[in-house]
DNA sequence: CCTCCATATGGGATCGATCCCACATCGGCG
DNA sequence: CGCCGATGTGGGATCGATCCCATATGGAGG
């Protein structure tokens, strides 16, 4: 097929094969190409076998962006996350690819970095797409409302900005923000820093619920100065450990509510010289690679990303089956990882 | 707007506007709302104006598929990668995402955890969607040729397995690696172990070559039963680097071609009872975050996945926007991060 | 033999946006 | 005054697949 004549002109080549070809190619109408190919309605079995026959010869793919055109109904959804290069927010991706491969959607990601002006040119853009669902770690409530105008289901994962309007997926926060509390209290700490990023998210607002609570349950007095909020920025946050870490009488340990604050804090107790768990003890929520690379290794609450991500498939996928269902939030319990990092006071 | 009548009906609430109802409210024809909207052709202003103001009340939201299937053209990328959750892929992701956004695409992104049939289905699935190009980490040959079949764009990124055929953008495997090895046989070091995925990819292959080269520039010989190739299955990696390690005569250096194995590599030391660097020297090629935070940290060859992510997108804009141009290939340079876990050997 | 139903097939409309083209209007200019 | 090009508008076709409906055929049953 190298020499030249009519078909060989350059430009011409090869088009698409749509249904229609299909259909001449086989010597049969559209319609009946379309239900020997989706096996929908009645075709004579010789007919069906004849036009999948001709569907492969040629390659033909089923143009999806029509079929969703003509079904108004999307196999895809939108994802939205705010910072990839976090591994957990990584390992949320990875764990709704799959789940979303598995159950024959395609995912349309989008990272808005935190900011709430990307998340919500993303909405428009799911919008635009007419996405069957959306998955997202929120940054406002402005997307889930959103939405919820313009009929598309939105699961929130992670944190919370919409309870009661659009469906959930957490882990339980409060429960082991005080489970890991209570263990550092019960080795004997009682000046216990917690280190947090932003209270009025609901992951802070529930980590430090469950930090409070594992003090009253142990009839112990909380020192309220040991609570800091240390915001997103990284340097920052440092800052602000460097003093935590620096005081007349510091905390003898130190729970960050989130991998990059433990980071933060890692980095600090080094450079100020000070020995994990010797000097202070060191727990973080959520567990990280590195965590258990250094030594001592880190104790962490394990938040199961993968996990986390297949549950919110799974609801949204539920909801765009049974848009009526009542309003549903799932809580994930988080394991510890007890690891090195902690120990008794001196 | 909340009392009953017959627009209160339960089930028929505001279904989402199409350019036919925009139209309609501003009293002009489909033709002139589309031309108000888009912007291309005659419209009087104060028509595009109203039409405009009219559209924006609504919420209307153009259908993207729509316009994709009349178009015959489409803003999405498809985007295939190996691993997610490896912070290598999840950095590339990133960088992917940032500059398709900046560049007004949107992005379908798959996992295909380095299987080949994955591969394959997710192909057939981005032509499905009439994605305008793809990004690929291939694990096989067959994605670049069956697209370019469909005639749709590849950009295979850090390794190539279709080169003169597609574009590739990869990073100067075999200059860091021969720099990286050049500075460890000027610190001393003879017996350098290279502990090595899979020789057949090009990544592999050049990292392999660098090796080599550094060796010949020496004017040294090399011992070949110092190169292992372990393969992706983390516990065999383990397996063979405890077998190298354990030698009558072992390497006092070591070489991990990828992140994976230099956490293997790392983690099987400890194990041992090896100290880093004073009885092994480890390097690894591609930095990831632990390798900062342990100590002492793991010199590193860092390649900059975001910049990696970003020239693939760039690169594939270019060919969707010239089809014909030649086939290119793009460099990325690494940079060498020297860390503690480096040093002549005893 | 005629009716009826299950099976089988094709034509036309449809989804939403775009775009070609026909047609209308208006101002300028010879 | 009439012609022409620039401006503005609407109708209909189109992209590819699906699906409703009309029509056709064959065998079973009264």
């Amino acid at each position: 097929m190298t020499a030249g004549g009519a078909a060989g002109r350059a430009g011409d080549v090869a088009r698409r094969a749509t249904i229609r070809e299909v259909a001449e190619a086989a010597g049969v109408s559209r319609s009946t190409a379309s239900r020997a190919l989706t096996g929908q309605g009645y075709v004579a079995p010789q007919v069906r076998d004849r036009v999948r026959a001709v569907a492969d010869g040629l390659g033909y793919v089923p143009d999806a962006t029509a079929r969703h055109l003509r079904r108004q109904a999307s196999q895809s959804i939108g994802v939205l996350l705010s910072d990839l290069a976090n591994p957990f927010y990584a390992g949320l991706a990875a764990g709704i690819s799959q789940q979303a491969r598995k159950r024959q959607y395609t995912m349309m990601l989008a990272d808005d970095g935190g900011s709430a002006g990307v998340e919500a040119e993303a909405a428009e853009t799911f919008v635009a797409l007419r996405v069957a669902g959306v998955i997202v770690t929120p940054v406002s409530a402005h997307l889930a409302s959103y939405l919820a105008r313009q009929r598309i289901p939105v699961v929130e994962v992670d944190r919370q900005f919409s309870a009661g309007a659009c469906d959930a997926v957490l882990v339980d926060n409060g429960s082991a923000a005080q489970k890991v509390t209570t263990q550092l209290i019960e080795s004997g700490h009682r000046r216990i820093a917690l280190v947090i990023d932003e209270m009025h998210w609901t992951t802070g607002r529930d980590r430090l619920a469950g930090y409070r609570a594992a003090f009253g349950a142990a009839g112990l007095p909380l020192d309220e100065s040991l609570v800091v909020s240390a915001g997103w920025d990284v340097e920052a946050a440092r800052v602000e450990i460097r003093k935590l870490l620096g005081r007349a009488e510091p905390p003898t340990a130190l729970f960050a509510a989130n991998n990059v604050l433990a980071e933060a804090a890692f980095r600090t107790a080094a450079e100020l010289g000070l020995a994990i768990p010797g000097q202070l003890s060191l727990v973080s929520f959520d567990d990280v690679p590195w965590m258990s690379m250094v030594t001592p290794g880190v104790t962490a609450v394990r938040q199961d990303t993968a996990a986390l991500g297949e549950a919110a498939v799974s609801q949204l996928i539920e909801r765009i089956q049974s848009p009526l269902a009542p309003v549903r939030t799932v809580l994930l319990s988080a394991s510890i990882v007890t690891r090195g990092s902690t120990a008794p006071p001196a």
